[in-house]
DNA sequence: GTCTATAGGGGGATAGAC
DNA sequence: GTCTATCCCCCTATAGAC
């Protein structure tokens, strides 16, 4: 039982990192257990069929933000410090080998993703906007931050330019990633 | 001769509009072949591994923007008109099926391309960006558009939304891109 | 230029032994 | 829970006839 919840911990682990990497379709069951030391079938043992495993990580990747966003030690902080630690996420991400956003890498296989994964796509996309929106605006409230038009239009935004400048980056390297971290930041001051 | 020109345009027109649609890894030879009403094999007649297909629909990609925005019809335009332009054919994009942006796509499965491909994206890339660059620097100077910072930053800025903003709408929309377009509109006024 | 036929590999998934 | 063995499908690519 013990082992079972590592190897299931360790697969959810490992995929998240190649969704990540290589996108939904872009690794195997195969990937997963050369690089875990299992066999093929011990996945499946696990996860049935891919898209329960490709669900399991949206869920548990919702479910964490959930957690941090409710977590004191980020709920409590001022509007512009919670802004920061949100961007924090995304240079993480990228300085992770240079991954990109969860949901960015789903959006772009969207039209060959089955259903349910779909669905876990939208609701995590929600989330990060309405979170995104509410900090938006409790800081617009409390003038740390200063921006012309609906602060749900400014998350949406703010949300497609990281997504988009974490691929970019592949391309271009971290440093035009960064400028548009800092680019989003000044522009919120002004 | 004519027959032969027809169908290799036909597999570009197809390879691309697949390469928005479903991903590089997302679309095969059948696909091309069966939708042309032509067999596999005569794909490869014309492009005899994926990785030439793919490299010729970038660099045709490529070829039209640069023609594009040396036409007069577009650099004569006014600065803010040029801008309007560019934006249009982000959202043509999204009307077209909610295709999403060719660097955007590649940028997502840069890690599996093999490196002709690669450096097809990144030169891409470049191309929008220094043409944004230039733009928006006139504009400045012109006092039609204001922002501040580099304009190189601020046009990383907005084509990482852009990109980004068409595959959340595969998610949320055309309503939340379309918001993007607005917002970015808008900030440059301000 | 396009066809038929086929090679060779990788993918997701399952049955049944241990 | 994990293994071996296997099935079936789709993929890229090639050889040779027409």
């Amino acid at each position: 039982m013990v082992r079972s919840k590592n190897t299931r911990r360790a697969i959810l682990d490992l995929g998240e990192s190649l969704l990540q990497d290589q996108g939904f379709n872009g690794f195997s069951y195969a990937h997963i257990a050369s690089q875990l030391g299992v066999k093929n079938a011990a996945i499946h043992y696990h996860f049935p069929a891919k898209e329960a495993l490709g669900s399991a990580i949206i869920q548990r990747y919702r479910d964490r933000f959930d957690l941090w966003i409710n977590n004191s030690r980020v709920k409590d902080l001022p509007p512009q410090e919670k802004l920061d630690w949100f961007f924090s996420i995304y240079t993480t991400t990228r300085a992770d080998n240079g991954k990109v956003c969860l949901a960015g890498s789903l959006e772009n296989e969207f039209n060959s993703l089955p259903e349910s994964l779909r669905k876990q796509t939208k609701a995590l996309t929600e989330e990060l906007l309405a979170w995104l929106q509410v900090t938006l605006s409790e800081g617009k409230a409390a003038g740390s931050f200063h921006f012309a038009g609906d602060p749900a239009d400014k998350a949406a935004l703010i949300l497609s330019s990281l997504q988009g400048a974490l691929q970019l980056a592949r391309a271009m390297g971290t440093k035009k990633f960064l400028a548009v971290v800092e680019q989003n930041k000044q522009e919120l001051l002004v």
